[in-house]
DNA sequence: TTCACGTATGACAACGATGTCTGAATGCGC
DNA sequence: GCGCATTCAGACATCGTTGTCATACGTGAA
């Protein structure tokens, strides 16, 4: 039936025990036997079982992650990021997604530590910020790392970008094309991300000497939706912004809709700009200007992190990118 | 440390076999006898082992789904899908991404089945049709279920959606609004779905009685660049369409971003239509008129056949939807 | 020559469940 | 009140690896 070490070690003519050293990469192993036993592993096609290797010794090759729903690019860029590491490192990924809004969030949690006894745990936001998560996770001291924690948590390591500088320089790039009232739309107000992006808008305002005027801030959720009702709102004012600023592509594509829809010419009358490079950024008329999320380098290094072997907390900051295509340009009045 | 069986059959005064009777819901247990059972599970807050099951046991309580990269939303519908029927029947989903031209493939896939010894496979597109990995599940004799498979494979179940009905449909909508000159724009043409597509729309010609014109129909490979520069040729002949089919949604979306470059409005100077109903579809502006593809529906019932019991074959046809939006409409001619 | 030590290998128990087999209790008909 | 089928529970082997411990060999120092 199936091929096993005990086949493997019949055919190198070693001890089983022989082999799962080779395997495991272990010391005190004879160059000469190790090739025997390389050779007898692919003459018989031989893959150890992981059921076996979990439950005899003390790592399972397996990581969990952990995720809700945000939006299906942001998961697959993170799920690639993760499975990339993964395979390089010879260890298996969950995917697993969850409702931060459970009830029974620890308990599902911990079941699935208990049924697959994963080495390590990978956190995507808003997974991140999972009080319950994070708990069930320390009380069974279960390795994790976190991608993009809205909280700070001193404790485990976490690689993330710098909201705040990115809708900074996005904001700054707006002004120095000569806009001087430029809109905001927030995102959803239960992301830590949000805050950040609305800080970094103000921060680059201050610095140029404009004076923040809660007018041209508007409350958004992230969606298309919300984004065009925020457009509808800014472009009816008496004062009128040249520019908005959306705190993410989707919300942004919404403003663009919306500007379309009256017949305003981008940039020429309006000036949008967004945040996260989707696949969407590309794709709508005009292409957006954005800042691109290093998300699935920060995928990648989260699981680098996890898997090695030291146990340091490291807090790693990754570079964003402001991405300038045509949706922005300078107002006509300048 | 861990709770195991024991500790449970120890808490309930019974044998651990009769936990695993409990556990496996088999029949002669008293009911009073699996009562005490349950209550020592939830107090102990026991979840057994996965890899213990896996090695003792004939199942190992995982399927694996594979898939190629298509575009991220097709890949989280699919996900979404396999991953909902599999937590209803207590099994977990091994989301594994391959690359169908790998020349490892098959050897891939086999050490994925050893290491795991996963109880079945679901297959999506384009991996349903890559030789290598169903001669390597059938020589294993691994059951598998394909999801939208472009060959004929009458020796395992599938479910799929009608693609000649759903391009026919959408052909024949835009004839109804009174479009004689209707573009197409061919999908990729390694995938399958591609001709059935470019089918309906000839047959749809046919069947109103309209020619049908080479000149109208231009390669495209699913992707946006493609649909871009289709649109541009099409839209250069002497007699230009007044209607462009694009085999989905990423290329509708580039025929569009041309439409809009010419200052051409959508739908009066030119309707476009999409295919598959992706989030772009309706973050475009105007928001296009597509075929709805029941992706999430495919993948969970794909899953329900594989997890069942019986183990005859079964092709399953899901109805797919017309989607209609503000991208199509009467061209100005008519 | 002896001893200690680093290297290389193997025997055997253990991981935590399920499968198989055996045996006891229960109910039923006669 | 007895035998027999039915219903339940437990003992024990087993799955395929790794962990622990024992052992054998070769080498250099005392």
């Amino acid at each position: 039936m199936r091929v096993t070490i005990k086949d493997v070690s019949k055919a190198a003519g070693v001890s089983i025990k022989t082999v799962s050293r080779v395997l495991n990469k272990e010391k005190y192993v004879r160059e000469e036997t190790k090739k025997r036993v390389d050779a007898a592993v692919a003459a018989l096609n031989f893959s150890p079982s992981l059921a076996a290797r979990t439950l005899a010794g003390r790592r399972s090759f397996q990581i969990a992650l952990l995720y809700d729903n945000h939006s299906p690019h942001y998961i697959h860029q993170v799920q690639d990021g993760v499975w990339a590491r993964s395979r390089e490192e010879g260890v298996r990924m969950l995917a697993q997604p969850i409702d931060v809004a459970s009830q029974t969030l620890a308990a599902e949690v911990g079941g699935l530590i208990d049924e697959t006894h994963v080495d390590g745990v990978i956190l995507s936001s808003p997974v991140t910020d999972a009080p319950d998560v994070l708990a069930e996770l320390e009380r069974r001291g279960v390795r994790f790392v976190r991608i993009s924690p809205g909280t700070n948590h001193a404790l485990t390591s976490s690689v993330f970008m710098d909201d705040v500088q990115a809708a900074d320089d996005m904001t700054s790039h707006l002004i120095n094309q000569g806009h001087k009232r430029i809109g905001f739309v927030l995102g959803h107000p239960n992301h830590m991300a949000s805050d950040q992006r609305h800080f970094g808008y103000r921060r680059a305002l201050d610095r140029a000497g404009i004076a923040y005027e809660p007018a041209l801030v508007r409350q958004g959720a992230f969606d298309f939706a919300s984004g065009r009702e925020a457009a509808e709102v800014l472009i009816a004012l008496p004062a009128p912004p040249t520019a908005i600023f959306a705190s993410n592509d989707d919300m942004a594509a919404g403003v663009l809709a919306y500007a379309h829809s009256l017949g305003l010419d981008v940039p020429q009358d309006l000036s949008v700009a967004g945040f996260d490079d989707t696949a969407l950024a590309s794709l709508v008329w005009p292409p957006l200007t954005t800042i691109r999320q290093p998300v699935r380098e920060l995928a990648y290094t989260a699981t680098k992190l996890l898997l090695r072997p030291e146990t340091d907390v490291i807090h790693q900051r990754l570079p964003h990118e402001l991405v300038i295509r045509s949706s922005t340009g300078r107002p006509r009045t300048a």
